[in-house]
DNA sequence: AAATTCTCCTGAAGGC
DNA sequence: TGCCTTCAGGAGAATT
């Protein structure tokens, strides 16, 4: 499932294909995703992008006239393709640029195709999101002030949107393993130094995914793509059963607000 | 306000 | 081999 570094690995290769190119041609062949996709075909026709950028998990294509807001859900890609490629089931939205488009595919179809012709960044779904995980503001005080009050699980936390962007299920997992914190730990029961090394086990998981898919997805053309981490890689996200990394105990799993989780009992307290 | 549960959807995995 | 059931999972919406 696409996490931000994927996401962004996709902004990266999609760039350079389309800024600056005009659109000749918008197909939506399944206008039911999460929620209704516009009718892009009158909105976009003749539309030059201006420029892809990321905000959270969500991709913003711009346009002189508006911006379109895309949301891999879970199941979602990007993908530059020759125009006259066969399309393949839930191929549901193509963007056409003369011998080139962009094909949405989503066969669970959680993504999304919004469009908005304001700031995107005050769309609704944008404007009250948390900070970017990468960034300054994201940082140990930043989720201390936040954790400090709450009683819920630190992972269901850095989880949550309006805490920090970008942190889904495979991260958290393996940030908190990384950072010998007990996922299912309440909020207010870690301590600020214990928050400042999870924040830098999440920025470091992320950069180092990111990296890996600048040269495993670095082709978005008739490609079908590799995700940014490798299993090979991960010390306990999907090894329930299997003996931990470090000590040699089995890893363990619980559901925590709805989500599978990890964890070795050994190593995180 | 915070926490929990429900929801969308399909491919994959497991059971028999 | 094949049919049927179960379930994961991002994140907004609804509910407690």
């Amino acid at each position: 499932m696409p996490e931000l570094p994927e996401v962004e690995t996709t902004r990266r290769g999609i760039e350079p294909h389309i800024v600056g190119r005009r659109i000749n041609r918008v197909t939506i062949r399944q206008p039911r995703l999460r929620w209704p996709v516009p009718p892009l075909d009158k909105l976009l026709a003749g539309q030059r992008v201006k420029s892809v950028s990321r905000r959270a998990k969500y991709i913003l294509i711009e346009f002189a006239n508006g911006t379109l807001i895309v949301h891999l859900g879970m199941s979602g890609s990007l993908r530059i393709v020759n125009t006259n490629t066969p399309s393949r089931p839930h191929d549901h939205v193509e963007l056409c640029f003369g011998k080139q488009c962009l094909r949405l595919h989503d066969p669970r179809r959680f993504g999304a195709m919004l469009w908005t012709e304001g700031d995107p960044l005050k769309h609704p779904r944008l404007c009250d999101l948390g900070p970017e995980p990468l960034s300054n503001a994201f940082n140990g005080e930043s989720l201390y002030r936040i954790a400090k009050n709450r009683r819920a699980p630190i992972k269901s936390l850095i989880m949550d949107g309006k805490t920090v962007v970008g942190v889904g299920n495979i991260y958290a997992t393996e940030a908190l393993f990384a950072a010998g914190i007990h996922p299912q730990r309440a909020g207010n029961r870690v301590s600020l130094a214990r928050l400042e090394i999870l924040v830098d086990e999440i920025k470091k998981v992320l950069d180092h995914a990111i990296e890996r898919g600048g040269t495993t997805l670095r082709d978005f053309v008739n490609e079908t793509g590799t995700p940014g981490y490798f299993a090979q890689e991960l010390m306990v996200y999907g090894r329930a059963g299997e003996p931990c990394k470090l000590c040699g105990n089995q890893i363990k799993t619980r559901q925590i607000g709805q989500r599978a989780s990890a964890y070795c009992s050994v190593c995180q307290r």
